[in-house]
Parts: structure tokens; sequence; C-alpha cells
DNA sequence: CTTGAACCTAAACCTTACTTCAGGTCTATC
DNA sequence: GATAGACCTGAAGTAAGGTTTAGGTTCAAG
């Protein structure tokens, strides 16, 4: 199938702007044109797409994911190169996950404090709750953070 | 134990300004000065800018940050928007860590597909390998992008 | 009591990643 | 072949999250 730009948009749900930004910045460089100069895109492209997507929300920088569109054309000659940046982006994404992961802890710990106060109506009475009495994945994530706020 | 501004930025890996923005716009309320007016951390307020550092990294913006501070200072009239705020939270980061984890799994594809063609010296033949040869991380992650670049 | 390193502020500047705008062109449909 | 809705471009604008600069002050060691 083939798509204009606002289809492309309308089926995964990015705004035309950034389509085109990432189009004019070497992100998809193999998009083609009608005569009259309007994109149009393959099933191929959108797929791509999707996967520029998720790299980005790894927080890979749009400058590295251009290097690596053009890597990819480079041929063999590049697949250092190209090996090099996925495992950098790996363990930039594992790091990122371990964070997160103690971060939703903390947070759920906090949620829970909160669950509390507002039942029994009053933060203190929420924050001398032994650790006994709570959860254990509420227990452990506390002692990651002090503040009971 | 009392901290410099330099002291604290050493401590926990932050630049100067930036710990300077942060208290500036009003996410550590609470830090002392010297006669002199400069700034002077508690332990407390080193373990707070690690949390602010930590919930930074969940994406959660400076203004929300800032919101939910004064709310700590607002008592318990406060709970219920802190409680929403958290759970708003929490749900991002629910949603994070699921999109992260399948793209981890993508980019492992990817490590491996790259370790192959170095290997073997070539692009084609790691293309060619059946998916019964591939680890089963990796062979799952294959199906979810169809690249392999 | 001096002095150099560390600190202060306000304001300007920067970077990244888009978005909006103005003015014009294409294309599918009637 | 007219026309409305979708598309085009380059350039300017925006928002967030800092960082840098300039000009001055403070602090602690000697």
């Amino acid at each position: 199938m083939i798509y204009a730009i606002g289809e492309v948009s309308e089926r995964i749900g990015l705004p035309i702007s950034t389509i085109r930004y990432y189009h004019k910045n070497g992100l998809m460089p193999h998009v083609d044109r009608t005569a009259g100069g309007q994109r149009r895109f393959s099933d191929d492209d959108v797929e791509w797409l999707r996967y520029l997507e998720r790299l980005r929300a790894t927080g890979m920088p749009i400058a590295e994911m251009r290097e690596f569109v053009e890597l990819i054309d480079g041929g063999e000659e590049t697949l250092e190169r190209r090996r090099q940046i996925m495992r950098n982006r790996r363990s930039e994404v594992e790091a990122q996950l371990a964070e997160l992961q103690t971060t939703l802890g903390i947070i759920a710990y906090k949620c829970w404090y909160y669950d509390r106060a507002l039942e029994l109506g009053d933060e203190q009475a929420a924050r001398a709750i032994p650790p006994e009495e709570m959860p254990p994945e509420v227990r452990s994530a506390r002692e990651l953070c002090r503040f009971s706020w």
C-alpha cells in the first residue's frame, strides 16, 4: 500500500509536521514523491517510522538516528560502527530500565502512603504504620527514600 | 552534615548550575543560607535532590515537581492532589517500562544481527540465519521489527 | 587582615525537538 | 476544467531545561 502524509500521520499518531521534520532531517531517506512533489509512503516506510519512534522514546537523539540511517546506506564498511551505536543504545536502555524500576517502587510506596493517609484521615497516622504491615514491595521501596511526603 | 553547593554537586554528580536552577524554581524550598547569602545544604536536602533527579528521569516536568513541592507545604488539604500526581506518575512510568522493555528486545536483536554479520563477514549470510538458530529472546524480538539493518 | 577559591545574582544565551506561518501548488472529484 | 481539501517549502517561532556570562561578594586558610 501507498500512503499520503496525512494517512501516515493518522495511522501512527504522529503529527504531520513531525513526519516532515524527520524526513527533512534524513531519518527517512527513501520516501517516494509524486510527479508534483508530494510524499508517498510505502508500508516499509511506515514501519520504519514506528521504529524511529521507538528509538526516540529511548532518548536517542535525532542526530544519532541520522548517522545510523546514513550508515545503513554505507554498506558493509559501516557494520562495526552500527554495532557500536546499537550496543551503546542497549546499555543506555538497560540503565534506564534499572532506574525506572527502582523509581517505580518508590512511587508505589508514595501511592500506598497517600492511600493510607486518606483512609485514616491523617498523615501522622499513616507515617506511624510499622513496616510489618506494609506490602512487601512497598516495604523495600521505602528504604530507598526516607521522605513520607 | 552541612554542604556548600560545590560539595553537593560533587557528591551527586549534578552541575552547580542545575542545582541553583532547581532551587530558584522552587524545587528545594527549605535550603539554608549563610549570613552572607551562600546556600548550605543538609543531608536531607541532598537526599531530596536525589529524589528530584529520579522523578526528572521519569520525564516529570519541572512545573509539576514544583506544584508537588508546594503541595507538601500545604498540609493535609493537599493529600488528594498529591496522590493524584503520584498515581499519574505511576501510570506513566509503567507505560514507559513496557515500551522500553519491548524496545530493548528489538535492540538486542540488532546487536545479535551485527555480531553475526561481522562474524560471518557478510550481512546477507547473517540475514539468512533461520529463526531456529537464534536465541529465544532474539527470535521473539525479530517479529517486532522486520528490518535487518 | 589578606587573598584566592568558591560563591552569589540577573540576564542573556543555548540546544533540542518540534510547530506554526505565509504563500503557494497538487490532486481527486464533480 | 473548476475547486476544495490536502500537500509543499523555507523561515520564523516556541517550549523546556538548562548553561554561560559579567560583575560582584563571601569564606576559610595562612
